[in-house]
Formats: structure tokens, sequence, C-alpha cells
DNA sequence: GTGAAAGCGCTAACAT
DNA sequence: ATGTTAGCGCTTTCAC
């Protein structure tokens, strides 16, 4: 910058003036100054902008699992366009469902400043993040709650869904439906479960640990899973899969055999009206909570101190099943 | 810093030498000082660091078009993987195939100081990012070629891919071949579209206008083109698709109408081997694509100056025909 | 081994 | 309307 002032024989305040376009600068200094600007190929570095003017690097942070799942490209997604909005970018950093990945990603993402944090959290503790909100960078939480914080929240409506695909099996005369899930250690899936063993109790039928399947990680294992349920004596003539990778595992098995069994899952996915089986999922909108999610955020960036919300979105049932 | 130099009974450089992990302090000391951080909160600003200390702001950017496709969103992973072995975080910008869109986030991902960029080009000219390139930002472009700039680049066999997907649908006896793309203003779509057409020319075949249709954005275009050549007089047998969002709406319209027609489709997808017909496709290595730009990128971050190299990585078609 | 001073590139607050 | 000065939070240089 003062190089540009010298070339353009005034003075640095001048050169900053111009730079951001500030109003009352005489136009023939503004030209003398863009010509210097263009002439070096003066770029301003915002580094050191953001480190004089206080704050406002520009810059949002985006924690999430993994961004090649789909679900979690979606919010990236929308919220770098709400992000656009406000002529933010995003850096986004993925945890792969690693509590100490996290920390140290989410410690990170604050040393440098980002103006605020979009977190789908991996771990149960997110206390250390009290002192970077108290020092000023607001924090929203989504799809799972934060763990030991009070915070901004958005979720989805997880055990409101699970109950509606249980009962839609159960409306369809099922009595024995097998449940499938990843890991009971994930907030969603315990959720999910949870409601779906409300309406499977709701009907009085009793618990019955064999058609209960934790720890399904991919596709391979869901349809090692099916296959072993449907080995097994008194099969289950339904099943519900608490995420899609699931669900396309049981798909692919059920189809495979040929089996005539009703399949519920969780997520919809871009081509689950393409696969081979009539397909029942309970849908929601991933666009709409990373949106909500996204805005709170911003809202919050612009005016701090107010109290945290907590917002839960709905699902619905999308019925495929009369093919 | 000063706060926590206070804090410890020590300057602000021991403070900074703490906190740098630099060698040659006391123990003593170095207790005292990280007794005071704890205490006060304080988190090092990495902003200040590296505008003092040069350069290295440990951040890398990476302009695609689009993160909820599935393509970018598998480039995006791979770059955040190599990237968070050399300590660094990815800001990732999405330029939605808009040139101006492109040029503006590049120039704002320079004014952040990122140590180097990650570029899937949209435009046609990138000859403003010159100036960058010289004061120190390395560039590596992926996927499709700089315009008016020499710069590293990782490419895909995308002309030699087409020429196998078309020589294998001529081997089944396919003479009327419909080909269907995106956009012809896409590099990759040209490149396809010319290996397509050199097969087709060096079997003897004249070209044939109603057998091209270009600007098939999504798979409901693609179906509804499908519809349109078939109900043609002198319909094609096969169909060649020059890319996955294409192939399914390709898909969709032949399981529609029970037709025997064949497909073969650019890109590989997940449930690929799930689709109710038999389907062919041109795969290649996403992940590698990706790693082999990034760690050329830093690459290019350790050491520059070094020679432009342009990487063309192979193609292979997956016979999934016989059902 | 530790500290004082200078300064990275920019902008805020004040002159003029 | 323009320029001068101080300083954001840190690291570098060099003296102790």
């Amino acid at each position: 910058m003062v190089d540009v002032a010298r070339h353009a024989g005034v003075s640095l305040k001048t050169v900053s003036r111009v730079v951001n376009k500030a109003p009352n600068v005489q136009q023939e200094l503004v030209d003398r100054v863009l010509a210097a600007v263009d002439e070096l190929g003066f770029r301003r570095n915002q580094l050191a902008s953001a480190l004089r003017s206080g704050q406002q690097t520009s810059t949002v942070g985006l924690l999430i699992e993994e961004i090649a799942n789909p679900f979690y490209a979606t919010i990236a997604q929308v919220a770098a366009e709400v992000a656009a909005g406000f002529d933010s970018l995003l850096i986004t950093a993925s945890s792969e469902e690693d509590p100490v990945r996290e920390e140290r990603l989410l410690r990170d993402l604050c040393a440098r400043r980002v103006d605020g944090l979009l977190v789908v959290p991996a771990g149960y503790d997110h206390s250390f993040l009290r002192a970077e909100v108290e020092q000023g960078i607001p924090v929203v939480f989504l799809d799972r709650p934060a763990g030991g914080l009070v915070a901004d929240t958005v979720l989805l409506d997880n055990r409101g869904g699970a109950r509606a695909g249980v009962e839609h099996l159960l409306g369809e005369g099922h009595r024995r439906i097998g449940v499938l899930l990843d890991s009971i250690g994930v907030y969603t899936m315990r959720e999910r479960l949870g409601g779906a063993q409300e309406a499977l109790g709701a009907a009085g039928l009793p618990y019955d640990s064999h058609l209960v399947c934790d720890g399904v990680r991919d596709p391979v294992t869901a349809a090692q899973a099916v296959a072993q349920m449907l080995d097994a004596p008194d099969p289950p003539t339904a099943f519900f899969a608490l995420n899609n990778r699931i669900t396309v595992g049981v798909v692919q098995e059920l189809w495979h055999r040929n089996s005539t069994a009703s399949v519920v899952g969780f997520d919809d996915f871009e081509l689950s009206h393409l696969m081979p089986l009539p397909l029942t999922v309970i849908a929601y909108d991933t666009r709409e909570l990373a949106r909500q999610a996204a805005e709170l955020l911003f809202a919050r960036i612009a005016k701090q101190n107010l109290w945290p919300r907590t917002v839960v979105l709905p699902t619905r049932l999308v019925n495929r099943g009369l093919r």
C-alpha cells in the first residue's frame, strides 16, 4: 500500500480509502490510485485488514463428519449459499466422527478467528467451546445437539419420523419388523431407535433383541445382517433401516433373494425411486435444516447475546410402497 | 499475549516462545506461562501470526462448480485429507459454472492469502491469476485445463474413455447410437463428444445430427430427449450418456418403456450396480485425480519455480452389460 | 536463556 | 477532502 501511495503521489490513507470504496475522495485521485494499483498488481491483504479493524474475517467455519456424504455435502452447499449472501466464505472441516479430531479442528477454526461456527457435533462434550463463545464466536449446532453447552441448535424430528415409519409397517399388518442401525453411539440413531421402539411398544409387541441389529456401518454389512435375520427361525417380514446406506444394503439383499419383505428407510436419497423394490422412506428437508442453522448463525453474528434457541424440523413419510 | 506475559511475570517474547513450542525455555517458565494461558483462556491469533511471519496461513482454497455434486464432494474430501497432512484447512467455494463468480471468488481467496489454490475452472480465461501466481500463490487446475495461463494441471482421459465407450457399443453390433451431453460449453463434454465422434468416424458411420443431443442438463431432460429420439423414424438402438446425471435419466426412460436399447454412461456412480437395466460405464478414480492435484499443489507450495506439469489419468470401461 | 524494540499491512482516530 | 500517527497481535532481530 505504501508503494501504491508513492506511485500515485498520495498518502497511504487515500489508497486505503480508494481500495475500500470510501466516499469523499476526488475522482482524479481515485483514478491515479487505481492506475497505480493495476500497474503494481496490488492486492489488499485481508488478514491485515481484519486484524486491525477488530474482527470480521468474513469467514465461517463448518464442521461436519464427512463431506463425501451427500447429506453433509448438501449442508455445505446451503451454508455456502447463505454465507455468500453475507459476503463470507466457508472453511469446511471433517471430523470423521472422531471427537478428538473435532476438538482440534474447532480450536483451529477459532484460532483463525472465524466469525462463527456451524457444527454437526461428533463428541459428547463441547464445554471447551465456552471460552470461545464468551469471547464472541457464535456457534450453531445442527442435526445433533451439543454436549455440556447451551447453544443454538437446529434438529430433525428423528423420533417422530421413526414412529411414523414403524406405524406404516404395522398398518400393513407386519408384526415382526427388523430394525437396523449404524451405531447406538450416534445421537440420531438413538433417537430413531427410540421412536421405533415407542411405536412397537404402543402396538403391544414384545421387545425381541433378535430383531434389532446395531453396528451396521455400510451397505455390505446391512446385506449380511438382513441375510442372517431372514435365515433365522421366525424371520422378520419387514425391515426398518435407520439410515440410507443401510437401506441400500437391505434393498440389495432382498432383491437378490426375490424376497417380498417390506422396507421403510430413514433418509430419502437421490435414486430411491429407481430402486428395484418398492421403497417407502422417511424424508426431510436437508436444505431447510442447513438454511435455518446458517441464518441463525448470521443473525447471532450480527447481534449477539440473544437467548439460545432450539428448532426442530418435521419429517414426512413418502410412500412408494405401491408399485 | 501481553496479559499472559504480565500474569506469568515474564516477557511477551517468552510467551510467544512457549506458545510456539520453541526450544531453550526453562521448564519453570513454561509451566507458569501455560498456567496463565489456561487461566486467561488465551488463544493465539493466527491472523496476526501469519501476518507477521511472512506467509503460511495454512489454508488452501478449493474452487469447484458445486459441492452437492458427488464428484466435487469427493474432490473436496481428498483435498482436505491431503491438506490435513500439511496441517492445513480448506476454504471451499463454488462457482456454479459462472466465470464471473469464479473470478470474484479466486480473487477473494487470494486476498485472504491462502497458501495455494486448487481450481476446477469454469471460465475460459484465467490470465487474471498471473499476477497472483507471480506473487507466489501456486495454482493447480484439475479436471479441466486453465485458459490463458501455463499452470500445473491434472486431467482425465475423457477422449480415450469416450472412444472406448462407443467402441463397446459398436462391438455389440449397434450402428445407430444416440449421444447425449450436458453442454458443449464445458471442456469435459467437448472432449468426450470428440472421442465418441472419433470412434464413430473410424467405424465408417456418417455424422447424423439427429443422434446428438446437446443441452441435457438433468435426468428429466435426458428422459425427454431419449423419448424424442426413440419416437423419431429410424431410432437409435443404443445410447451413450456423457455424464452420470444423463445416464440416470436415460435408464429411467428406457426402463419406463421396457426398451431393450443398450446404454453406456460416462462416470460411474454409487448405485449404478442397482439400476434396473444392465448398465456399462466409463469409470475413473476421482480420488486419485484429487490426490494428485493436491499433492502437486503442496509440492509447489514447498518448492516453487518448478516447470508446470500436466498429468492425464486413465479411464476404464466397467462392463455390467451381462445380466 | 531471556527481553526490548521494531514492524508485518492495514485501518481508526484524529488532525489539517 | 486529505494526511499523520498510533496500534491490531504477533514474530523477528539483536542485545543482554
